[in-house]
DNA sequence: GATGAATGAGTCTTCATTCAT
DNA sequence: AATGAATGAAGACTCATTCAT
């Protein structure tokens, strides 16, 4: 119950979406060029320009950073799948598939060791489950595209698992591989060749 | 076959065989069941039944026993891989693929959690490149069967490469996933249309 | 009455009061329900429903908030046990010894951890000289009492010190261990008969 | 199955017990000289002449070290106690409470302070029902005492609390206050006074 | 006066590794 | 070769306290 307070504008906002961008930047960072096991949380503060105190003042414990940043990361990805498969809409089928590529190879591409290194934290912390999530959701949107695409009749479920961890199980470990392939014109097309063939092959 | 080679220790009498051995299986067995962060050298010489010390008399340091590990496990699933496409060779392809399909999920099967922790482990060693001989040699393997299945006309290196990945990813991601659909028929069979429509899928 | 005491601070208005207040409140309660452990200044603000750095406004440390708590329990119980010995005086001994027992069982009853917590910090912090003054003004009173109810031949100041101690100690055993004695008629009868006989037993 | 190994003769037995020992030795001349603040495991460790790493081979965590010493202590206590009072079985009954008296102001005479900062740890971690333990048995035995003494009618269990309370109590007020009554013949002389009169007081 | 984000010294605890026996 | 007690560097996390607003 007090009079507007002129001295704060509430900055907290925004300084603290900057205290916790700083962290997950300084955690990626030390994750992309040091590995997991040079990542610990007084080197988070220190890369972050924050101390210790601040850093546990936004997440409860080393773990929960991970788990935070981890989704982000995914979440991120299934936007770029999901708006790859969705502006694709309209195109031809080899087309559509190429862009799908693109998006994936592009939304794993960056900082890809950190990211990694991400979902390996989260699976090891029985996370796994949260890792499906943005996945699956990006499943729908391949599915009801396929559905539309194939003049309605959609694809069965296990066709679009198979496919789609298929898709970034390639992707993947030519990222964890690093797989000087990766950037090739010739890789994405193959990968174009694997879900193309896949989606035409339709013995059914 | 190396000449010298700080993570891998001269093999010895039977009983130092069967001493390394019960060290892999500890190791097995925790990471199968515990995750990496409990994975600890007294935990694995107490699970071994044998004295830490000992098991300092076998593996330079923790490193050398996850190296040397991955490197069996990784063995491991290269014949696996290699006997199923040779065993395959003299049946038709689509046989061909089925068998090589379900020699794959057999081999990911048991044990996926330590076998992937292993791998993680290796990789965050920044002994990647390690992962790579076995993988490549089977799909030197792969490829050749391709040829000769094909006429003498060779896949290109890439779509041996995107293929192999393709199907071990979505073997993987079943696996890791814990899904349901793995040990079903429907699963086996998108797999084998994954493959054979890229096989078929011959634009070239 | 103490010139100066950096320990004490002076008395405020009615909302320095209040917050005062609150802040022993809020201490008490954390020190009864979760033990000395659990008690942190950002725990105390907050339960008091002000802010870290208003507490700061109103005692100079941690220590601070304890010691003066702790004075003002130990006002308390001196001022209930001379208040039960001095009602008592106009009655016959037996009775007004029940009645100081009574006073006491009541006075620690309540809160007793908290009371104990905080009489261990005073003492912890070299400040149980603190602890002595009002607990020998009781005694005073007491030996007052007596003196007159004997006919003016006064207790010896031990005696009156080791009947004293003997009755808190008893009922401050009960208190934390909780004995379910505490509440009896069997207990108070108990602490009567001893009291009596001690003040009987006059061997002098 | 070891042939006998001519180079250990068991010296872990008496080396732990001597570890133990200086680890217990070492938390109590803290606890007595500095007070439980300044008690930290590496300075335990420092002070005990061992590695930090080895406390922990010897104790899960601090918590265990505070109990494990207070059981002891306890132990002590309790064996001093039922000692007194079972030699003076044979004597009159004011030497019997003489000597008991004597045995508990030994007791809990020296480093009182210690003693006491783990008793308040046992109470502060819940552990308040073990400290009730001993003192039971203690009474027990002075129970007994009394019933042979009193000539086989047995003092009602409330009236032995009352009594080993009130004792301890005042021995203990004495102790904490640091009074310099406590070593003076006066103060036993009261205390016996206490305990006699209340034995005799028996108004039932 | 009030606020509460920020600070960072200090603590507990783990665990890979050594080495005397 | 085997043993396992001992070592101590390193790291997660807490919390009393400050100070800019």
């Amino acid at each position: 119950m007090q009079m507007i307070d002129p001295y704060r504008k509430k900055p907290e906002q925004a300084r603290s979406a900057a205290t916790v961008e700083a962290i997950f930047e300084a955690t990626a960072r030390i994750l992309q060029s040091q590995g997991i096991d040079a990542l610990n949380t007084n080197a988070i503060a220190r890369l972050a320009g924050i101390s210790i105190g601040t850093l546990y003042q936004y997440f409860a414990d080393k773990k929960s950073i991970l788990i935070a940043l981890a989704r982000r990361e995914l979440d991120f990805t299934q936007r770029t799948t999901i708006d790859a498969m969705t502006r694709a809409d309209a195109r031809p089928p080899e087309d559509a598939i190429r862009d799908a590529v693109r998006a994936l190879i592009k939304g794993f591409g960056g900082r890809q060791r950190a990211r990694k290194l991400l979902i390996e934290a989260l699976v090891a912390n029985g996370l796994a489950g949260e890792l499906a999530r943005p996945v699956d959701e990006a499943m729908q949107a391949i599915a009801a595209y396929q559905a539309r695409a194939r003049g309605g009749v959609a694809m069965p479920p296990v066709a679009v698992y198979v496919m789609t961890r298929a898709m970034i199980g390639a992707i993947r470990a030519a990222v964890m591989e690093q797989s000087p392939l990766l950037n090739t014109r010739e890789f994405e097309d193959e990968m174009v060749r694997l879900i193309g063939g896949y989606v035409a092959n339709d013995g059914r």
